[in-house]
DNA sequence: GCCAACGTTGGC
DNA sequence: GCCAACGTTGGC
């Protein structure tokens, strides 16, 4: 099993709507960088564990735990003209952009803010903390994982 | 709102 | 293939 974090901005789709969402679950659509869609595409496994982060948000924080419950298929938010994530490069015969489907799994209560991410011994070297990083769907180390699941003492069962 | 960092585009 | 211009991300 590999770990994730996956960020996403509350005002287009937060924690709680994941929680609220049917099954509380959702379909990860909109990834329109190459690294990041590769990560998905190549390497996302059922079962995955994914921080679920909150950027430009006020503060920045993970909010909780979410898994990965249907790997990579074609983002067909892609190909529908009014969609913002519309791509006229991609095409049901011929389609670029993937995504995953993510269910709630726990809360990470209270949130851990960007600011206290960056105190925090062991993740010095996480890439949501790199000066630049913009990646949207990254890697996170198992002693990255083992690390913020110490800080943090929420858990709960997918 | 600002702006640094990054990725993409397109002329050459 | 180079690289300048541009658009986006995302913290502050």
């Amino acid at each position: 099993m590999r770990y994730w974090l996956m960020k996403s901005e509350p005002t287009v789709f937060s924690w709680d709507d994941l929680k609220q969402a049917p099954n509380q679950t959702t379909c990860w659509e909109g990834v329109r960088n190459y690294q990041a869609r590769n990560f998905m595409r190549d390497q996302m496994a059922l079962g995955d564990r994914v921080l679920f982060y909150h950027s430009n948000a006020k503060p920045p924080a993970i909010m909780g735990v979410a898994e990965v419950v249907k790997t990579a298929y074609p983002d067909s938010f892609a190909w529908e003209p009014h969609s913002k994530y519309f791509d006229p490069k991609s095409s049901p015969e011929h389609p670029i952009w993937v995504m995953v489907d993510i269910r709630y799994c726990h809360d990470i209560d209270p949130p851990i803010t960007l600011p206290q991410l960056r105190q925090i011994a062991g993740l010095e070297n996480m890439i949501l903390l790199r000066k630049g990083s913009r990646l949207s769907v990254q890697p996170v180390t198992p002693e990255e994982w083992a690390v913020i699941m110490e800080v943090t003492h929420s858990q709960g069962s997918c």
